[in-house]
DNA sequence: CTATAATATGCGCTTATGCGCATAAGCGAC
DNA sequence: GTCGCTTATGCGCATAAGCGCATATTATAG
């Protein structure tokens, strides 16, 4: 467990927005998550293993699909660090143009 | 009030030390804190100077001090992220040997 | 004025981060 | 085996972040 880790991981708007998707507690796939974040297969995935490395979701192979989750028995501190993530504002990406 | 920013903020350990000093409301200068965390002047000046953008300090001059203190006002939202913040484990800094 | 102290900043450098692209890998259906 | 779907990853590139060094800036004291 790495504070400064789990606070990178969630300075990112993709990885803030995927997290509160998965906050839910119930499994969500990868190509979901792209799709209502509107990122790229590589970038989401590479953006999940930065979450899943800061230990605040874990995966699970289905099939052809990668299930997602927020992680088990998590440090009520770090839960509340989370919930406070999420209580900021949404940001908006940066549009080209 | 920019929540990335904010998060950006915390997630190094200087800066994240420095706030957890900084948020006991009272003015500290920047020679206190390089001193209190072992960082370099330069170093340190321009962590508060990303956290001053973050908005979670304001800065004085008095004389030739520049006093930090915790920003006045802040959304309780941001409060209570910092909290959680500081609430997670202190990380050292990695040793060159 | 000079000297000293504290802080900010321009510069160059190194490293980390984030991305797309292409491809590999894993799995089910057939 | 092949095909299709999903996910991971190697690679190269562009940019951001972080640092030390030296210097500029701001202020006080004498």
């Amino acid at each position: 467990m790495n504070t400064t880790t789990i606070l990178s991981a969630l300075a990112e708007p993709v990885r803030l927005e995927a997290l509160r998707l998965i906050w839910d507690g119930k499994e969500h796939c990868v190509c979901e998550l792209m799709k209502a974040l509107g990122a790229s297969q590589s970038r989401m995935s590479r953006h999940m293993a930065t979450i899943k490395a800061a230990g605040l979701v874990t995966d699970r192979r289905d099939a052809q699909w990668v299930r997602y989750r927020r992680a088990a028995d998590l440090p009520r501190e770090v839960v509340a660090l989370v919930d406070a993530a999420l209580a900021l504002p949404v940001e908006q990406e940066r549009q080209v143009a």
